[in-house]
DNA sequence: AAACATAGGCACTTTAAAGTAACTATTCGC
DNA sequence: GCGAATAGTTACTTTAAAGTGCCTATGTTT
């Protein structure tokens, strides 16, 4: 009973807006500065980044590299213990292809209302 | 480029307060009543359960079957179709129960404040 | 004829997540 | 002694997700 917690952990750690975008730029690019981040995702601001990478460090999936300069400088890389998932990302990512690939099938392309049906058409 | 959508609609369908509950409990009984998810979760409000249901079945994870009886009775199960993300979930559970571990060699199994630290204690 | 049982619907409120805008620290170059 | 960089912080506002309470339909039982 409440077996689903663990569940609900690994969801935490990829859940929300920001934090796949984040890891999926860490994972392709390696290491990145703060700033390096902010440009190759647009539209995050600077608060919900470093509050992403706060937690993800928290979780030990990134690594936070603190260079004493001044102006400062703050690098950002996927940690051995982060490397370990993923292949969970590479099962949620292809699950997520095909699962598209259904939905065309079912709804097809035309109107794609995927997320939920506002109120059921009556 | 924009290339995390694939997972970011794998996540829509597990994420939630409600949906991985649902889900675990939909995989491990088979056939379920309205009545006997809601039993089964005890906190969850009709409200929600209508509604995490619905966007599943939209989902094509959960068939809805209706009988016309009095009083009403609905039957909800995993589809075919939804069967096929077992493996997903699998993978998702598994490495949640090892990053739990690993959380507690990290900061001890006392003061577990995992999902984020607050403030950072200054 | 009132109450019950099941599977919801609807309007409204609360809470949590995300967004905005302005501020900080440091030091180099001018 | 002022502005430019970088990587933040802080207080406040907006938006989205979840929760609450009460309403509905319809045959069956009492």
């Amino acid at each position: 009973m409440a077996n689903y917690c663990k569940f609900e952990k690994a969801l935490e750690i990829f859940t929300g807006k920001w934090k796949p975008v984040i890891l999926l730029r860490l994972f392709a690019n390696g290491t990145m500065r703060f700033g390096e981040l902010q440009k190759a995702i647009p539209d995050i601001t600077q608060k919900m980044l470093t509050q992403q990478l706060r937690e993800l460090v928290h979780n030990d999936i990134v690594h936070r590299e603190v260079y004493p300069e001044v102006p400062p400088k703050v690098e950002y890389s996927i940690t051995e213990y982060g490397k370990g998932m993923a292949n969970v990302l590479q099962v949620l990512n292809d699950w997520g292809e095909s699962h598209m690939a259904h939905m065309d099938d079912l709804y097809g392309e035309g109107r794609k209302e995927e997320g939920a049906p506002a109120q059921r058409p009556s």
